[in-house]
DNA sequence: ATTCAGATGGCCT
DNA sequence: GGCCATCTGAATG
């Protein structure tokens, strides 16, 4: 258990509820291995996605199509899909449903110098869906509809979150009722999320 | 500090 | 052609 790249999550959590998931995902540690570049970072910005009863949801209405396939499969599974020229990354919940988490931020901690050469910038390394993915490394070719912990990307106890808020989310304004739903949560006081503003908590908002 | 237009690429209509 | 669960740099105040 030593080994940085095993996980020691049991992420059966991610079967029960959706909302529940999200907030247990923050603070968990992303690692990646591309070849032999290993890069990681500590959750601090999600947000659900509640499948076919959510406007913003790509899989709302049962909409099933070549681009949100990959979001049928069972929760543990991950869905990756491009937009704008990014990759954005989700963890799936539930069995049966089409439902996910986007991971949308993490706070940089192995291979830092990895991610400033992926991201070709120093600073604002994964503070956003798209900035993250690019420096994880992640790629939809490579990843959609890969299961967690497989050997690609695993989960790892990481750092607890001092107090987690919540907010609507981000970059849907056209999703009428679902736009005012408190469905992102993020570590408070951690500059690593998007549209940080302000000064940071104390320990970046962890325990 | 905040706002905004343009880039961007895959996929739907 | 048009739509995005985005990002960036430039232009503002």
């Amino acid at each position: 258990m030593t080994d940085k790249f095993q996980s020691d999550v049991d992420i059966s959590f991610l079967k029960a509820d959706t909302l529940e998931a999200a907030k247990r995902l923050l603070g968990l540690e992303i690692i990646t291995r591309v070849g032999d570049e290993v890069t990681s970072g500590f959750i601090t910005e999600v947000e659900a996605y509640l499948g076919v009863n959510d406007k913003a949801a790509h899989t709302f209405g049962g909409r099933r199509n070549k681009k949100n396939e990959m979001m049928y499969k069972p929760y543990g599974h991950i869905y990756v899909y491009t937009m704008h020229g990014h990759n954005c990354m989700n963890f799936l919940t539930t069995e049966g449903e089409p439902e996910g988490i986007l991971i949308r931020a993490v706070e940089p901690n192995m291979g830092i110098d990895v991610m400033k050469e992926r991201r070709g910038r120093d600073i604002n390394l994964t503070d956003g869906p798209g900035k993250l993915t690019k420096s994880l490394g992640i790629k939809r070719s490579e990843h959609n509809g890969m299961e967690l912990n497989n050997g690609v990307l695993i989960v790892r106890h990481g750092r607890t979150p001092a107090n987690i808020l919540s907010t609507p989310r981000i970059g849907i304004d056209n999703k009428e009722e679902a736009v005012d739903y408190p469905y992102r949560f993020i570590v408070e006081g951690n500059p690593h999320v998007s549209r940080f503003k302000g000064k940071a908590a104390a320990n970046n908002g962890w325990k």
